[in-house]
Formats: structure tokens, sequence, C-alpha cells
DNA sequence: GTTACTATGGACTAAATAGTCCATTTTTCA
DNA sequence: TGAAAAATGGACTATTTAGTCCATAGTAAC
């Protein structure tokens, strides 16, 4: 019961005792993960405040409806989805680091026992046609997403390894699409084979504008000496 | 009233007249498109009965109850989605015919107005991890369609197109991962530019095995000088 | 026509659903 | 300490949901 630091005096956000913010979290954590398990219209309101262990009135004091606890759950999976590969999506500037960042995810969807998709994948596919407010959400999400992506690969166009005429966006937006496409084959099939497919697919596609090629080889070359 | 031919005698499956397959027919084009626009637990069974004009009896006479219709629904989308494009999945075994493919079901897409995704893509996505004889029998239905692509690779493959080390297989898989997470990204960003991507970086891997690249070029201008 | 089967209409039920409302308890802070 | 604000408990409602049931109408074939 004394866990929590930031406590008393001036309310951190919007008038939230620390013990508000503590149930808020509950509700938003719990709400996600049953969000995850069985979509959005296969989870109830009294799923989401039983699991969080609230009563009906804190669940719509925290939140006015279900529309916005789902928009607080895109934000917060946005934030656990990057968050798990933050470090490595800093600095995707170099061949060595592309390749730990897909060996890296490849590891973790292998590891984990879910096989359920991307949090990001199965929220756009359910809500983008039913809520346009939820859609430009997801769609910002993705956009964050593929903008390490940019970022990473116009530093090698400008340092050189990539060639002139490669399109940091449009590699990007092959990465993150054929990452989807993947989870969705794999949740389907129960199988990590689409996923680590696609992602050989994407980076195909990306190492067929490197300026030099050995440079790519020796960077798998790397990683599999490691 | 008389436009139905193979009539009367002998009913064409298990018992039913030939008003009963109109009627059962109808729930079932209903329910698919319902699906497709609402999703599975957007869409309830009252809805399917309004939108097909039939009582609450016929649909429970057709199916015995929402799981089984889903089923139903799930089968007939395969037959939709790969019978628009069973001309050419049957003669993927050429750079052109290929090229051919890709060019028809982009402008497909760009000419639809919908962006609603693959209605494949989105049941899987919402049922894989919800309902396991759903999930089994939309893994077949990728199965059909990526077979189509195995079936053309290995012919090229064959007749020396493709080099020894290629894996249809697993060429296959990229085609199809890469045309899903396309059609999410594109429902979810409203723009077609992502579907676009991804089967231009999937085409991109299967030409990385092409023994001649020239050939692949040559089918490429040949679509667009046409 | 009569018999047997199929097709249809629609009322009905029990459970689940999102959301409201008000009373009570706990915490803040002047 | 005491008033104001925040947090909580939980009963209640109106609607929607999947599914049942029984009665009636239509059709096939002898």
């Amino acid at each position: 019961m004394r866990k929590e630091e930031g406590r008393k005096l001036m309310p951190n956000n919007g008038s939230l005792t620390s013990r508000g913010q503590n149930s808020r979290e509950r509700i938003l954590n719990q709400a996600a993960q049953l969000v995850y398990e069985k979509g959005v219209r296969g989870t109830s309101m009294d799923d989401m405040r039983a699991a969080a262990s609230v009563s009906k009135s804190q669940l719509y004091h925290y939140f006015s409806n279900k529309e916005e606890l789902i928009l607080a759950v895109i934000e917060r999976q946005t934030v656990n989805v990057l968050g798990a590969q933050l470090p490595l999506l800093e600095h995707l500037d170099t061949w060595e680091n592309l390749e730990k960042w897909r060996t890296t995810i490849i590891d973790l969807k292998e590891s984990s026992e879910s096989l359920g998709g991307c949090p990001l994948g199965s929220l756009a596919s359910e809500l983008a046609d039913q809520d346009e407010t939820a859609r430009v959400a997801l769609m910002h999400s993705f956009d964050e997403w593929e903008q390490y992506f940019i970022d990473g690969f116009s530093k090698m166009k400008e340092r050189g390894d990539l060639r002139a005429e490669s399109d940091p966006a449009e590699l990007a937006c092959a990465v993150i699409t054929s990452l989807q496409g993947g989870q969705l084959l794999t949740k389907t099939r129960k199988s990590t084979r689409p996923f680590k497919i696609a992602l050989q697919t994407a980076y195909a596609y990306v190492f067929s504008f490197a300026t030099n090629p050995q440079d790519v080889e020796m960077a798998k070359k790397g990683r599999s000496q490691d």
C-alpha cells in the first residue's frame, strides 16, 4: 500500500488521486489484455469491470463510455508495442542494427506462447471500418512506428548505404505491412513460419537497394556468429 | 419467378426445394455482405434475418446457429475471393501472367469504393483466436489460395525461370502474407499505397530468384506498353 | 384430393449489454 | 477539524441478443 511515490499534493494529471490513478491503470491494463484476447466487441464493459475488480460507477467515472475506453486502449497498446522494441527502433540506421531488430522480434514471437497477432493489427482490422476516430488513432500509431524506419533508412541513404533511388518511406511501409501480414497469417496458421517469411521478404526488398550487398552479408554473418 | 432452371424432381442437395435454396442463398449472401461490413460480432442474427427478408424460423431452419452460419459465410467468401481471380490464378506460371495478376487485383482494389480489406483476412483476424473450427476453415482457404501460387512457381522452377534454390511454397507464402498486410494497412490508411507497396515487395522477392532478370523486365514492359 | 414433407411467420424467453443514478466512503487541503 | 472533491458500491433500466416453439401455408407425388 506504499508503493507509489509521486504521491499527494498536486494531482499528476487532470485531478486524479494516486488511488484514482491506480484504479484507472488497473482498468486500462485489464481492458487492453481482454480486448487483445477477445476483440473489442467480444469484450463487454462488465468483463473489463470484473477483471479490474472495480465497480460499475468507477468504470464510468474514469471512462465516459466504451468508445473512449477503447481509444485509451489503442494508445496504451501503441505504447506497449513500440515500447517493447524502443531501444532497437531508435537505431535502425545500420545493416547490423536492422538485423538485430529482426532477430529480436522473431525471438520474441517464438518465445511467447500466444501467437495472437499484433495488438495494433487486430484493433485496426476490427475498428478501421467501424469507428473513424479509432481508425485515425491507429493510423497515427502506424505512422509513429513507420517513422522509426523512415529515420533509420534516411540515415542509411545519407550515409550511402542505400542507393539514391531508394525511398525510405516506401521501405518503411514495406516493413510494417509485411510484418502485419506475417502476424495475421501466423495467428491463423498457428505457426511462426509466415511471420519469418514476411520479414525475410521485406528485408530482401530493403537489401535490394543496398549500395554494397557485401555489407548486408557481413551484418547477417555478424549476427549468426554471435 | 421463373429464373431458376435446375428445378423440380430430385432436390439438388439435402432435400431443399428450389424455393428453399433460394431463401438459403439469400440469407448466405446477405450474411456474407453484412459480416464483411460490420464483422461477425458486429452483425446480429436479426440483422441478417432482416437483410435477407426472412423470418426467424427460416434462419434457424437453414442454419442451426450463428456459428454454423458464419462457417458457411467463410466458405462463401473463399469462393467469392478466389473466384474473382480464378482465370488468372490458374496460370501463374510465367512472368507475364504473374504481372497480369498483380495489375488486375490492383486495378480491382483501386476501382472499388470500399477499401474494406480482404474478407478472408478480416474473418481470420476476428475469428482465429476465438473459434478453432473457423480458424481451421480459414487456414484451408489460405492453403487453397497459396496452392495456385505454389503450382505456378513450381512450373516456373521446372521450366528454369526460377533458380533451383527457390522454394515455391515460401514464395507463395510471401505473396499471400504481403497481400494481407497490404490490405490491412490500406484499410487503415484509406489509401491503396500500402497495398501496392506490399505487392511490389513480394514480387521483388520472387524476382530475386529469377534465372534471367531480363525476362522479368520484359514481362513488366509488356504490361506497360499494353 | 390426400398424405407427407418443406417453408414460413412471428411471438416468446432468458441472458447479456451499455449506460444511469444515487448513496456512501475516503481523501484532500485550507 | 471540517467542507469540498474524488472514489466507490451496486441496484436499476431499456435494449439487444441468440435461440425456442408452435402454428400455418406451400409443394410434391401418388
